[in-house]
RNA sequence: UGGGCCGUCGCCAAGCGGUAAGGCACCGGGUUUUGAUCCCGGCAUUCGCAGGUUCGAAUCCUGCCGGCCCAGCCA
C-alpha cells in the first residue's frame, strides 16, 4: 500500500480506540475481526467493513481475525467460504487468525449449560407462532412463556436431549431468561439455540442437531478471541444490550465492546445480500461475478483496482449517519487509480473505414506511442500505420454540429493520435446512403510535428485495418436507472434495472493488445479504462470489459444543449 | 404509537464552547498530439427548526420537526 494510504482519516471509532489506549484499557491491545456469514458473496458494503477492521489492526499494530459466522447450515456453504477468503485477500488484507464460529460449538454449548445452571436460560416448548404472540409488539409488553419457570434440572435434561437429537425441528428452543416486558424486543427472552436436525453443516457435518443463534454466538466468539472492539453496522445497535448481557452473565475471558457504524448505501445499485442473491438466482445478471454486480468478485472482473476500492472506503469515512453515497465518488477513485497505473492503447469500438489515398499501398510504418503520457518509465511501443485504417464513427461528422466540434469533418483536418494529420476529401456511401468509408489525404510533414501555418485542434484515435485485431468488448453501465432502487414501496426494485447495463460490441484493437494477459488493465485512449475479462478470454483472443469511461466534458456539453 | 439512533454545502465528511477543514460534484480560466490527466480560481455570514444558558453556541440545555432501525427458531 502506498504512503498516501498510510494516514487513514480519523473517525469516531478510532477516537474511542485512542481514548482506550490513553486509559490503558485492554493492556494496550487492539483486536478486531471481520465476521461474514458464508451465505453469499462479499460486496462493497463489506469492503467498507473490511477496510475499517483490517485498517484499524494495521494502523494500531493490532490483530484482525477473519471469522465465519456459520451458525445457519441451511444457507451456508464452502464455496462462499472460499470466495470470501479470496475477496479479502484481493482487497489487500490478510487475517491474523482464521476461525469459524463452529469452532466454538462445544464451548458455546458449555456456556449454555452454565446459563441454565444459573437459572438464566430455559427450554421453551412454544412453537414459532406462539412465541411471536407471547413476544408482544413494539408498543405492548410481552408475556412470560408458561415454560419460563422450569427447574434447572428439567431445563438441563431437556437441553441435553435437544443436543442428543431427541426432538424434532421447531419443537423446543433454549431461551435466555431476561425480561419479557423490556421496551427492547431483543431482551424479551431471546432464543439461544434452535433445533436443525438433519442439516449438514459445511464444517461440522451432522455432529450437531442444534445450532446457536447469532447474538449468543457472536458475543461469545468475540470474547473467546479477545476482541477489544467489535465493529458492526447500525441495525445491531439495539442488540448491544443483549451483547452486554451475555458478557455480564457468562464467565468469558474478555470484555469486548461493540460499536456500530452506518452501512454503505451507493446510488444506482443495491447492497443487500438478499437482493444480490435474487439478481443471480433470477438471471438478471450472469452470476455473482457479473461485472455489473457491486460484489467484490464483480468489480474485480469489471477491472476496479483494489487500491481504488480502499481509497473509496477512506473517502466515504465512518460515521453513525445513514447516508447515500454518489456513484461519482467511487468512479473518481477508480479513475484516479487507473489514470496513474493503466498503460494507454488504442482501440476502435465502432469502426469506420478510412483510406489515405496519398499513402502508398502496402506500406507499413511503425509509429511510436508512449505507453503513458506522464510516466516515461512505462516505455513506448510501435503501432503499425497503413493506408487503410479504422476510426470511430463518432469521430466523424459530415457537417460539424457547431464551432466547438473538433473531430473530423468533410473537408476538415484532424490529427491521428501518434501519427499524421489527415484531411477528409470524400465520403463514400452504400446503396442505402450509409457512410461506409472516408477517403482522406495526409500531411507527411506532421509525424511528430505540428503542421506549418495552421492549427489542428482535434486528435482522434485509430487502428490499422490490416493489422487491427477484432475483439469482443463489453460496455458496462450502471445496473439500475434510478439512484435508489427499492425506495418506492409500491414498486418492485427489479423494475428499474437498466436494460442497457451491458452492450456488447465488436471492436478493432491495436495489435499489441492481442496478447494482453487476463486481468490486465488499459486505457483505450479517448474511450475509457478496459480490462481483459478473466472468464471468457482465450489466448490471443481477449475479451475486454469496460471498467469505466473517461470523463467526457464534450458529452456533458452536448447533453446540455 | 414503545425502544434505539441520526440530522453541518447537491453527496460524503471534519468540527468536541472562541467565531464553518477536506474530498466528490458543479461553475469558470490555463496547459495538453487523449474534449483525459494536470494546474489555477469560485462554491455554507451559517450548521433541521424554535427557545434558553453564556462575553461568546454547529458544539451545552429544553421543546418541536424530519429520517433510519427493531416484533426470525436469519445474520
Amino acid at each position: 500500500m502506498s504512503n498516501k494510504e498510510a494516514a487513514a482519516a480519523s473517525n469516531f471509532i478510532r477516537q474511542v480506540i485512542d481514548e482506550d489506549l490513553r486509559n490503558g484499557r485492554n493492556d494496550g491491545r487492539v483486536a478486531t475481526r471481520f465476521p461474514p456469514e458464508p451465505n453469499g458473496y462479499l460486496h462493497l458494503g463489506h469492503a467498507k467493513s473490511i477496510c475499517l477492521n483490517f485498517g484499524i489492526a494495521r494502523d494500531y499494530g493490532g490483530t484482525c481475525n477473519l471469522r465465519f459466522d456459520d451458525t445457519n447450515p441451511e444457507k451456508e456453504n464452502v464455496d462462499f467460504v472460499e470466495a470470501i477468503k479470496q475477496d479479502v485477500r484481493w482487497l489487500g488484507f490478510d487475517w491474523t487468525d482464521l476461525f469459524f464460529a463452529s469452532d466454538y460449538f462445544d464451548r458455546l454449548y458449555g456456556f449454555a449449560e452454565d446459563l441454565i445452571r444459573a437459572g438464566k436460560a430455559y427450554v421453551c416448548d412454544l412453537d414459532a407462532e406462539q412465541m411471536r404472540e407471547y413476544r408482544g409488539t413494539l408498543t405492548e409488553a410481552g408475556r412470560d412463556s408458561p415454560y419460563r419457570e422450569r427447574s434447572v434440572e428439567e431445563n438441563l435434561d431437556l437441553f441435553r436431549r435437544m443436543r442428543a437429537g431427541e426432538f424434532g425441528n421447531g419443537e423446543r428452543v433454549l431461551r435466555a431468561k431476561i425480561d419479557m416486558a423490556s421496551p427492547n424486543i431483543n431482551l424479551r427472552d431471546p432464543t439461544l439455540y434452535r433445533i436443525r436436525r438433519g442439516a449438514v453443516h459445511h464444517q461440522t457435518g451432522e455432529a450437531w442437531p442444534i445450532y446457536p443463534m447469532y447474538d449468543y454466538t457472536h458475543t461469545i466468539s468475540d470474547a473467546l478471541e479477545g476482541i477489544t472492539h467489535s465493529l458492526c453496522t447500525l441495525e445491531f445497535e439495539d442488540h448491544r444490550p443483549l451483547y452486554n448481557w451475555f458478557l455480564d452473565n457468562l464467565d468469558v475471558p474478555a470484555q469486548p465492546r461493540q460499536y456500530e457504524f452506518g452501512r454503505l448505501n451507493l446510488e444506482y445499485t443495491v447492497l443487500s445480500k438478499r437482493k444480490l442473491t435474487e439478481l443471480v438466482a433470477e438471471g438478471h445478471v450472469q452470476g455473482w461475478d457479473d461485472p455489473r454486480m457491486p460484489t467484490i468478485a464483480g468489480i474485480r472482473r469489471r477491472g476496479f483496482p483494489p487500491a481504488a476500492v480502499r481509497d473509496f472506503c477512506e473517502r466515504i469515512g465512518v460515521t453513525k449517519s445513514d447516508g447515500m453515497v454518489e456513484m461519482a465518488l467511487l468512479e473518481n477513485s477508480v479513475r484516479e487509480e487507473l489514470d496513474a497505473s493503466a498503460p494507454r492503447a488504442m482501440a476502435v469500438l465502432d469502426p469506420l473505414r478510412v483510406v489515405i489515398d496519398d499513402y502508398p499501398e502496402g506500406r507499413v510504418e511503425s509509429v511510436t506511442a508512449a505507453n503513458h503520457p506522464k510516466d516515461e518509465g512505462m516505455g513506448s511501443r510501435g503501432i503499425p500505420f497503413t493506408r487503410e485504417l479504422y476510426i470511430d464513427r463518432g469521430d466523424f461528422m459530415e457537417v460539424p454540429p457547431n464551432s466547438k466540434f473538433k473531430r473530423l469533418v468533410l473537408g476538415g483536418e484532424v490529427r491521428l493520435r501518434n501519427a499524421y494529420v489527415i484531411r477528409c476529401d470524400r465520403v463514400v456511401r452504400n446503396e442505402t446512403g450509409d457512410i461506409v468509408e472516408l477517403r482522406c489525404s495526409h500531411d507527411s510533414a506532421t509525424l511528430g510535428a505540428n503542421p506549418e501555418g495552421r492549427k489542428v485542434k482535434g486528435v482522434i484515435h485509430w487502428v490499422s485495418a490490416s493489422h487491427g485485431v477484432p475483439a469482443e468488448v463489453r460496455l458496462y453501465d450502471r445496473l439500475f436507472n434510478i439512484p435508489n432502487p427499492g425506495a418506492a414501496k409500491d414498486r418492485d426494485w427489479r423494475a428499474d434495472l437498466n436494460p442497457e447495463s451491458l452492450v456488447t460490441v465488436q471492436a478493432v484493437l491495436e495489435p499489441s493488445l492481442a496478447e494482453a494477459p487476463v486481468g490486465s488493465r488499459f486505457q483505450f485512449e479517448r474511450e475509457g479504462y478496459f480490462c481483459v475479462d478473466n472468464v471468457d478470454s482465450a489466448p490471443g483472443r481477449p475479451v475486454f470489459n469496460r471498467t469505466i469511461t473517461l470523463r467526457d466534458t464534450w458529452a456533458k456539453l452536448a447533453a446540455r444543449g
